[in-house]
DNA sequence: CGTGCAGTTGAGCAAATTCAACGCTTGTGG
DNA sequence: CCACAAGCGTTGAATTTGCTCAACTGCACG
């Protein structure tokens, strides 16, 4: 499946990019370096639904920032299972990798606005600009605390898994209580390392439980926060 | 309990480490750059067996390097389950953090020695050294890899687990088939996220497939390497 | 109105945990 | 030197948890 692209890359040269850096103001935020980086050298490109942005062993030439929609990563094990890394939502870079080569795949879960970076410009431009280099830095961190985390996830129980995954979502989510997912339920148990009947019936009991509601499939309201926060361990 | 403290601190100011490092060869492999400072700067400090090192919610202001010993990294989660982090054999740098404050404790498995710098000397120094940047960009990279291997394990069967535990270990000792487990089964237990006596079945089982040979609890040697990587996944 | 897909539900099963007992080693005190 | 307690590891039986397999529902699309 071939990616529908629209390429607006713009041509600048790094030094141009450095000066034009040293006019704005000084970094309010981690990333805000990376960020002007990518919108004044990165190229958007439009995916279609369950397209592929790269696959395992290629190697990793870029760094990507969803615009709009969603994207999974993942890993194919020898024997069929699939370990989805993470879910990327709208702000989120992806494709952070170390090796030469990816060692996940990434997919749009939805049709999908990407920006791309190269990365050899990134760590070019990191080299004279320490702004860059510590964004990257950063953000590199926080990918490493993000896996952290899920690796606290996945010595729980099955419960324990999915409630966290909603508090998760619930926090990157506009209102923070009414989740859209745009993820189906084989993607979350993938996520979880949870069959999908047991993220269904962990749900249908959070349901009962008064703790969550499922108005359709995709959809999630937490109810009682508290409740949630209990469970979560 | 406190740690037998023997400092030999070098007390080099920044500029003169990077001349003494521009006379050196450049860097034949990842760390090098690092692993001079470390030894220029650094201090080592003696523990004995299981002292805290440093405890979760603490200011993360060092990096630690084993010199001998061993060392695991933990979380007590709320429940009072444990969850280690990792196992660190001499040569292995620890202690690793992006947040202020240490989200995981470090104790010594045995006797140690230890190795640390403080993180705002080798922030300065990478700030005006491009290598020793380059160095630890490479191993927050390592180990977000690291982590990432121990999220696919964490998904799979108790026995692809031990088994995994044992190739990790053998690749790390010193003959690679003949293990010394500086920890117990507990530590091997909290660090697979099994119980004890799940771990201890799954031994005996390898054993009594000839998989391996479990002389003392404490040694294991691998006699069917091709068995056990196929038990891998 | 069927067909196909995603999600849910149920029954039976396998895997891992829990609880309990036991063996081995180590260190301590009589 | 022996007796005994404590710690660690192993083993067994019962129980729980989550998985597998299968049927069923609701919905979108032709």
């Amino acid at each position: 499946m071939q990616p529908q692209t629209a390429i607006h890359a713009a041509m600048i040269r790094p030094a141009a990019i450095a000066m034009r850096r040293a006019t704005l103001p000084a970094g309010e935020f981690e990333g805000e370096s990376i960020d002007q980086s990518i919108y004044l050298m990165g190229a958007t490109m439009s995916y279609p639904r369950h397209a592929e942005i790269y696959g395992q062993d290629e190697p990793a030439e870029y760094l990507y920032k969803v615009v709009s929609g969603a994207v999974r990563t993942y890993k194919i094990l020898s024997d069929g299972r699939r370990q989805i890394g993470g879910f990327y939502l709208p702000g989120d870079i992806f494709g952070l990798e170390f090796a030469d080569e990816h060692s996940l795949s990434a997919e749009t879960l939805t049709d999908a606005k990407i920006l791309l970076i190269k990365r050899a410009t990134l760590n070019a431009l990191a080299g004279h600009n320490t702004a860059i280099a510590r964004d990257l830095f950063a953000l590199v961190g926080r990918e490493l605390q993000r896996v952290q985390e899920r690796m606290l996830l996945l010595i729980k129980s099955a419960q324990e898994r999915v409630v966290s995954f909603l508090l998760e979502m619930a926090a990157r989510a506009p209102g923070g209580h009414c989740i859209e997912l745009p993820m189906s339920r084989q993607d979350i148990a993938d996520y979880l390392g949870l069959t999908i009947e047991t993220v269904s019936r962990t749900l249908t009991c959070l349901e009962s439980c008064a703790a969550i509601e499922v108005p359709t499939s995709r959809r999630i309201v937490l109810r009682d926060r508290a409740a949630l926060s209990r469970m979560n361990g």
